[in-house]
DNA sequence: TCTTCCACATC
DNA sequence: TGATGTGGAAG
């Protein structure tokens, strides 16, 4: 994605600030410009998250994808992303608990084409799907437990189906889209949601996508055969392949091998290669490997919740090398403090990562800045409870999240763990929840609080995150951006969330649909079971 | 564009 | 060995 702003029209600029700015709205992102130093606010940090850095593992290989042009397939039984998305998290108190989550955002509000070997707008975006929160399996879980190894979301599915019962992400085809991770403090329910909950957004620019239901770039398709495991059958230099090509073309024998066709997943060159890039900015200019920081303060569980809402928009677009701008400024920082250690950089690269990815044998980069976790804004009250999950890893289902703007306020571990037990429930949702598309933007306000979140929260990616300059070199690999963490305290009282029904569904996944209604800066939301 | 089916791979 | 994850091709 490098160029893919460009390639993409990537947008130009999320509309959310930086989280830790406790100001309440920025409407322009301009105004945390990389330059600037790390608000005051961001400084301090709520409830010891300031000192969470994640690391995006594997960040070489979304990098080439990223610099292609990320597409992610999906499906309506729902498609795993590759490359996967896996972190490691350093920074957390061993002994304190937390609730880590996934949401995707999108990344602006554009339809998009592939033409001409190129991305390019064709049109307004088709309103937001309802938001979901992907929190993985063992959540909640202690600092120790996540710092342990690395963390893998790669479970997580995506789906066009936006009648989805299994709690897979729900996006729209031709879209784009910008993962985020979220560290939630689990509160004394080993919940969040309550006063006081402290949680940061992390963002990793590269892992940006557009969601396709077939592969538009031929690239794309190479690097993720080249790269993905389960698509080795698609490789080929040899005799079988010609056989096997023959077969599937129903040509006759002798085929083209695709390996003379195909291009090198890490050639820099393509096609398109001199346009293409990624959605995002270059390489340079995203990977820094700045730590983050979290936020804090000011702003209330909710508004971190609420933040981003449906969309903003990528990072980086059309950042140029050397003019790094960055939301997130919070992060470099500390990243010159802390990040040094080096921890960030593995000296391993592995072009794929199995389920069970050692450490040490990834390459990681420190997550960019993050805007407000939108999801979880609006989340009804996530419950989690030890119980049957700490111990049980392996046979804990992730438990899905919707809503347009999920807030963490309203998430209670109670109603969670209640849940989740169950191996498959999921709450039926509803195929449409009311949902606002792009509450945040499109009609709040600033005098809102919940607009000022999304701004504050997501803000601009394209150009915060993408131009990141290294802090230190030690620290992390060029190729690493830096991320950016916001962090805030749940201000809002806790709500219990609505249980889900056990009987639903499969049982992967618990689903949540919550919906957000953005007035008066007040969020409301509706869980649909 | 999307859905479905297929062969082939991993887990 | 069966379940599941892949991309390709056909429709």
């Amino acid at each position: 994605m490098a160029n893919g702003g460009d390639q993409f029209g990537l947008a130009e600029r999320p509309d959310s600030d930086c989280m830790d700015s406790p100001k309440e709205t920025k409407q322009e992102n301009s105004s945390f410009a990389l330059n600037s130093p790390a608000s005051p606010q961001s400084a301090s940090s709520p409830q010891g998250m300031e000192g969470i850095k994640v690391f995006l593992h594997d960040s070489e290989l979304w990098t080439k994808f990223d610099e292609v042009g990320t597409e992610m397939i999906i499906t309506k039984a729902g498609r795993r992303m590759f490359p996967s998305y896996k972190v490691k998290v350093t920074g957390l108190n061993p002994k304190t608990k937390y609730i880590l989550l996934m949401d995707i955002i999108p990344g602006d509000d554009h339809r998009y084409k592939f033409a001409d070997n190129k991305w390019s707008i064709t049109g307004k975006a088709e309103p937001a799907m309802p938001g979901r929160l992907y929190v993985h399996p063992d959540s909640p879980a202690t600092g120790a437990h996540w710092s342990r190894q690395l963390v893998s979301f790669q479970k997580l599915k995506l789906t066009n189906n936006h009648l989805d019962p299994f709690g897979h992400i729900i996006l729209n085809s031709m879209h784009k889209y910008q993962p985020r991770l979220h560290i939630v403090k689990a509160d004394e329910n080993n919940g969040f949601g309550s006063k006081n909950t402290a949680f940061c957004t992390h963002i990793f620019p590269e892992t940006a996508f557009i969601a396709v239901t077939s592969y538009q770039n031929h690239k794309i398709t190479q690097l993720k055969i080249e790269n993905n495991p389960f698509a080795k059958g698609f490789r080929g230099s040899d005799d079988n392949e010609l056989h096997r090509m023959a077969k599937l073309q129903g040509k006759d024998y002798p085929v083209v091998p695709r390996s003379t066709v195909r291009q090198r997943a890490c050639s820099t060159g393509s096609p398109f290669s001199g346009e293409s890039r990624g959605l995002r900015g270059s390489p340079e200019a995203v990977g820094s490997p700045y730590s983050c920081e979290n936020g804090l303060n000011g702003s209330s569980p909710q508004e971190l919740l609420n933040a981003p809402p449906t969309h903003y928009t990528l990072p980086h677009p059309h950042l140029q090398p050397g003019q790094q701008q960055q939301v997130y400024h919070c992060t470099k920082r500390k990243v010159e403090e802390n990040c040094s250690s080096g921890n960030h950089q593995l000296s391993y690269k592995k072009p794929f990562t199995g389920s069970s990815p050692s450490e040490g044998e990834s390459y990681y980069r420190l997550s960019s800045y993050p805007p407000p976790p939108s999801g979880l804004s609006n989340n009804p009250a996530l419950g989690l409870t030890d119980s049957p999950y700490s111990s049980d890893m392996g046979q804990r289902q992730a438990c899905m999240f919707a809503g347009s703007e999920p807030r963490m306020d309203e998430l209670s571990c109670t109603s969670w763990s209640y849940t989740c037990p169950i191996p498959t429930a999921m709450t039926p949702v509803e195929p449409y929840p009311p949902y606002t598309p792009h509450p945040p933007y499109s009609s709040s306000p600033q005098g809102s609080r919940l607009s000022a979140i999304a701004h504050q929260t997501s803000p601009p990616l394209g150009e915060h995150i993408a131009h990141d300059p290294y802090q230190s070199q030690n620290s992390a690999p060029p190729s690493q951006s830096s991320q950016n963490i916001h962090s805030r305290q749940l201000s809002s009282p806790l709500r219990e969330y609505p249980r889900y029904t056990p009987n639903l569904s499969p049982p992967l996944y618990h689903t949540l649909e919550t919906h957000t209604h953005i007035r008066c800066g007040v969020p409301e939301w509706s869980a649909a079971s």
